[in-house]
RNA sequence: AGGCGCGUAGCUCAGUGGGAGAGCGCUACAUUGACACUGUAGAGGUCGGCGGUUCAAUCCCGCCCGCGCCUACCA
């Protein structure tokens, strides 16, 4: 063996307080990991481990959604770092279209101007302005976080190069047919004044009237009823609609009715698109102002007029004068009035109404019919839903993937085009005739973009931006050069690895990530999504601004340190389930760290007092926690390895406190007082082991107490640790677990005797087990404070009786016999039920015949030890003269 | 309307086809050398309900109840 001495580490006892304080040890390790980033090599040849940042917006502030994201992330960052992966955390963030705009608009409405009178170029330098004041706030409040990305990498959806990326997106799709310019049904925010794709409208019901009314026939009298919700609409309406085979209606179909109100007519028409049992049955077509209507107008080639403007107000000749320029919720009344006073209103009833507001303005959204810009995803959809069937892409957890599937499979044009200034212009370009000019594909690498070619006319570039998710699509490539596929780190980092975020963007940006990359790289950009659940506040609700209900994580890293943060947040990380918000596990991982970093101060004083020497461990204590340790490190690792960080946490915890701190510390005393060389070894060893598990997770104090163990490399630069089979000691760990019986047996003794601490009792052990406590009598008798001896004891004692082994305690008086003959039948009340059900099982032949055998001994032995308990426990009884 | 998730100790949550666990809280005891952000010993659960499969169900299946979320063009 190779007796190598260890040199005496710079082990600072003195110079570790006895509670830990995170906050200067973290300020210094945050300062460091800005100035000296972790930089990722394309050109190492380890093999590449990639997650891209979900782009936070650059006028954001730190929530903890933001929180779980970087901690998951850089937990395995780290942990692939130390497997020896060549690991890049790519950091950046994302322009955030409406969001950033209109956060600007307010400043501007408070300095009593707005961007029209600032103009497009000057009011684009504010916004610049702004981003470069605030866009790096967010980015240094989370490198409190102790991410380890590579700064020196950090993007922004807007710069140049990314810029390009988006052109390339435009110009590519264009030429290949996937986008295309149209009028049709969007959805318009008359706060924000801009359209809003599908996703970003959210689903709300308000309370309404669903209203019955009467269109006149043009001839023959009568009339038709229909039901709406919308009456003010009435003005714009094309047709009345009835389903073709439904028999109220057929004579109608043709025929004309007047629209209440006007002198117009319009026709009764079928169509299949009508539900029969819905309202009358009969419907108004308004194609300008609801998307089913221009479905069904499309198909009876209807004239599609509107009557309401941008500003969803009434106007337009088809209005009739008196509700021209009226709010469309004011004009709802106002139309109801006039349709109950013209005796057209039929019916009125409370009716819950199902509504789309903007996600962002929270402002119902208005129908209308648009000139924009439409990216038909379909056929990029069916290459996920390839790639997914293909296994090159996993959704984890995995119900996720069936959800993504779904929504892949129902997908809709995606209207790309914001009337906004802040984002990505549209490369398109139109002449006086309304002539369509894009540039060639080779063409947008120019920033800004060269005009394209044209026969001499003027051109005049779309004035609108694309929605901001049309660039976020891109990041896991555009972040790493792309277009350019020559570039070193697209070529070595992408597809990446992994990516992280919360379920809540599946479809805003994973989906159409997904889509991004296999359209323009023929690749799925990462090979894991691995899914997080929300954080919700303490009484379970979703966490949001407008509700005020959010926590902000500096002020938790304010109050507990980072790595405490980081510790709730890996805990609370499993199976994808949303996490209640619970400040108590914040404080545990606080009390961990203090537990882990007094467990090192005492590990410190050890070292210091002398050399070590490697070799195999000998003491029981020692080969019991290296044992221990090689369990723990793989099922950490294969923990990590499976995403399963909230596994890995809870058994680190546990291996740590429970058997590194609360026996393995305590059992070694005796021998590292003594000085023994190997014992120091060995606690250097599981001690190293240990910070090194921990690191990812908590990567702040880990990195503190490497260094003060004397390392000059930084830990997380470190190999992470292997388990070694040749460690794994079945026998140690066996004799253990006798020798924590007996202690914690005496303990129960000393506690039902009501003895003082320091008092050092005379315990009589017996019993098949009792040779291996005697063997390792001076540790268990300190950890016991008790002096073990085979003499029986004469006359009553006190028994606690574990498998194998029975100790007594002589009575002396000391005891309350009453509670403690409550508390033995109570045990043997138990011990007999389970020796009963243990027969029980038994004598059923269909048991023994059908369980795998090892059950079946497993049961046997159970019995056994039971029926010895019981026996035991009884015996005890009745030397007090108690009866079982 | 469809889909998904959840229901386990007072609270917040792990967990597994073969005698239920953690943290906090609670009770009692302990305060000069690793740690009171601590230690030791305890108390405390018909694992939402009803059926089914199985030698065996908290775990698998079905139905029901309660809570939450997501999708959807019935005006």
């Amino acid at each position: 063996m190779d007796e190598r001495a260890t040199t005496s580490p710079d082990a600072r006892p003195d110079t570790l307080p006895p509670r830990y304080d995170p906050f200067a040890v973290e300020d210094r390790w945050v300062a460091r990991w800005a100035s000296e980033p972790f930089r990722a090599d394309p050109a190492s040849g380890r093999e590449p481990f990639c997650i891209v940042i979900p782009p936070p917006n650059v006028t954001g502030n730190l929530h903890l959604g933001h929180a779980f994201d970087n901690t998951i992330i850089d937990t395995l960052v780290r942990f692939k770092r130390m497997q020896g992966f060549e690991a890049l955390f790519q950091p950046g963030t994302d322009h955030a279209g409406i969001s950033t705009q209109v956060q600007v608009e307010r400043a501007l409405r408070a300095e009593g101007t707005d961007r029209h009178a600032l103009g497009r170029d000057a009011f684009m330098q504010r916004m610049w302005a702004w981003k470069e004041r605030y866009g790096g706030i967010i980015l240094g409040q989370l490198q409190r976080l102790g991410i380890s990305a590579d700064w020196t990498r950090t993007r922004f959806t807007m710069d140049a190069g990314l810029s390009r990326a988006v052109r390339r997106q435009f110009v590519e799709l264009y030429h290949r047919g996937r986008i295309y310019r149209g009028e049709r049904i969007v959805n318009w925010d008359p706060e924000s004044r801009t359209t809003l794709s599908d996703l970003e409208v959210e689903r709300e019901e308000r309370p309404g009237s669903l209203y019955t009314l009467s269109y006149p026939l043009q001839e023959g009298g009568g009339a038709i009823r229909i039901a709406t919700v919308r009456p003010e609409t009435i003005f714009a309406d094309q047709a009345v609609a009835v389903h073709p085979e439904d028999e109220r209606y057929r004579g109608m179909v043709g025929k004309r009715v007047r629209i209440p109100l006007t002198d117009r007519f319009v026709p009764v028409i079928a169509d299949a698109a009508v539900e029969r049992d819905f309202g009358t049955g009969a419907l108004k077509i308004t194609p300008a102002h609801d998307p089913t209507d221009f479905e069904i107008g499309e198909r009876h080639g209807l004239d599609r007029p509107s009557v309401i403007s941008l500003d969803a107000r009434l106007e337009g000749e088809l209005v009739p004068e008196r509700f021209r320029g009226m709010e469309r919720f004011e004009a709802r009344e106002a139309v109801v009035a006039a349709l109950r006073a013209a005796g057209s209103l039929a019916v009125e009833e409370a009716y819950t109404i199902p509504i789309g507001v903007s996600q962002r303005t929270h402002v119902p959204v208005e129908p209308i019919l648009s000139l924009q810009w439409f990216y038909d995803v379909g056929p990029a959809a069916r290459r996920v839903l390839q790639a997914l069937d293909d296994g090159e892409v996993r959704i984890l957890p995995e119900r996720y993937a069936k959800v993504n599937r779904d929504w892949l499979e129902a997908i809709r044009p995606w209207n790309i085009s914001r009337q906004l200034w802040w984002g990505h212009q549209i490369p398109a370009w139109y002449d006086d005739e309304g002539n369509v000019y894009v540039p060639d594909a080779a063409d947008p690498y120019t920033d800004p973009p060269d005009r394209p070619e044209n026969a001499g006319r003027e051109l005049r570039q779309d004035p609108d931006v694309f929605d901001t998710w049309f660039s976020s699509n891109l990041w896991p490539f555009s972040t790493l050069g792309w277009p350019d596929e020559e570039d070193p780190f697209f070529r070595a980092f992408y597809p990446n690895q992994v990516l992280v975020t919360g379920y809540d963007i599946l479809f805003f940006w994973v989906a159409r990530m997904e889509m991004a990359g296999l359209e323009l790289t023929d690749r799925s950009p990462f090979r894991d999504v691995l899914l997080h659940g929300l954080v919700l506040d303490a009484e379970g609700q979703k966490m949001s601004k407008s509700k005020g209900n959010g926590i902000d994580p500096l002020e938790v890293i304010d109050a507990y340190g980072a790595d405490a943060l980081r510790f709730a947040v890996t805990h609370a990380s499993t199976g994808g389930q949303d996490v209640r918000w619970d400040e108590r596990r914040v404080e545990m991982g606080r009390n961990f760290n203090n537990k882990l970093w007094n467990a090192a101060r005492f590990a410190m004083m050890q070292l210091s007092a002398g050399p070590e020497e490697a070799g195999p461990p000998t003491r029981l204590a020692d080969r019991w926690i290296l044992s221990r340790l090689q369990r723990a490190i793989a099922a950490a690792t294969a923990a990590l390895e499976g995403y399963d960080l909230g596994a890995a946490n809870r058994l680190l915890y546990d291996f740590v406190w429970s058997e590194f701190c609360d026996w393995y510390l305590e059992a070694a005393k005796p021998a590292l007082q003594a000085g023994d060389r190997r014992s120091r070894f060995v606690l250097r060893t599981a001690l190293e082991a240990i910070v090194a598990l921990l690191h990812p997770m908590i990567p702040f104090i880990t990195s503190e107490l490497y260094e003060a163990l004397g390392h000059e490399a930084q830990l997380g630069v470190t190999a992470w640790p292997v388990a070694d089979g040749d460690l794994l000691d079945e026998p140690a760990e066996r004799d253990f677990e006798t020798l924590k019986a007996a202690v914690t047996a005496v303990r129960a003794l000393r506690s039902d005797a009501d003895l003082s601490p320091g008092q050092v009792v005379p315990v009589h052990l017996a019993g098949d087990a009792a040779a291996r406590v005697r063997d390792e009598r001076e540790v268990a008798e300190a950890l016991a404070r008790a002096r073990f001896h085979d003499e029986p004891v004469e006359g009553p004692a006190l028994t606690q009786v574990a498998a194998g082994l029975e100790l007594r305690l002589p009575f002396e008086g000391l005891v309350d016999e009453a509670e403690w003959t409550l508390r033995q039948r109570k045990r043997l009340q138990k011990l007999r039920a389970e020796r009963e059900r243990s027969e029980r099982k038994l004598a059923n032949p269909r048991f023994t015949d059908n369980a795998p055998a090892d059950v079946v001994t497993e049961e046997r032995r159970r019995l056994a030890e039971a029926s010895e308990l019981v026996g035991r426990v009884e015996a005890a009884l009745a030397q007090l003269g108690a009866e079982g």
